[in-house]
DNA sequence: CGAATTTCAGTGGAACTGAAATTT
DNA sequence: CAAATTTCAGTTACACTGAAATTC
């Protein structure tokens, strides 16, 4: 199938890149049948994991820029998966919080998200996808 | 600096989007400095390596979208990088072919290309350069 | 005052769809 | 006729910038 050049196919960039895209056909599928995006999911998983927070560490946490956050949690709060509220210690901040119906909604999207990356990973062995993800953090934690 | 949590720390697609964007950054920012972006190059190595081709056979091979490569070649075609002339043994046919020109510019983002590489694989040995290509490389010819 | 937070308006590269015109 | 190619118009998810209003 794939008769992409030689140079293009050993550049690392390259395969990262088709990697990711792979990945990303595979949980944006998954997710969409939920009627989810990505980064729903990931600012519900990181309510859930460490509890409220303002919009602003959300964004540092994952890497998701002020504006984006702004329409994301904009998003989560009219479906009533979040609840954001002025911070009266700091009243320049939202503090961002998981709804009941928002753990639930996660769940969903949780187990979604966990058969796509099976999918994805299907290729590789237990012990490949171990180092794999080794890898692949020393490349992103530097 | 990252303090994602561990949920999408550990989740496959979350990692390879990462890698994949800090790869991008560098390579966007290599081409950048030469005013060419990742279509620009990966159009110029193909044929470079195979020779002239349609641009429907060059976006199979490098899984660019018919309508983008429509762009992409008219762009080369104004910067002088690339001649496009209709396949007399096939009208509807575009050949795209490299000019001089567009050898020389190939041989200098290519220049800029792999010194992006060294810079993305810093953090891993040579040997954990080579097992990640060959993960990747599993990942996505599947 | 400077710095941080939120929000809005807008930009841009990338992946994509639909449709039209042409040719095989 | 169906199928392939090119092109144009438009969409979507995502990353980002600039600027304004508010608060610390």
């Amino acid at each position: 199938m794939d008769d992409a050049p030689r140079r293009l196919q050993q550049l690392p960039s390259w395969l990262l890149n088709r990697a990711a895209r792979a990945a990303n056909a595979e949980v944006h599928a998954a997710l969409a049948q939920a009627d989810a995006r990505r980064h729903h999911y990931a600012v519900l998983v990181a309510l859930d994991e460490r509890g409220p927070a303002s919009q602003a560490e959300l964004g540092r946490r994952l890497g998701i820029d002020r504006s984006d956050m702004a329409a994301v949690v904009g998003e989560l709060e009219a479906a009533g998966a979040v609840e954001r509220t002025r911070d009266a210690a700091d009243r320049r901040r939202n503090v961002v919080a998981l709804t009941p119906a928002g753990s639930r909604r996660l769940a969903a999207l949780d187990a979604r998200v966990r058969a796509a990356q099976e999918r994805l990973l299907a290729p590789l062995a237990a012990q490949e996808r171990r180092e794999l993800l080794r890898l692949l953090a020393a490349l992103v934690r530097r």
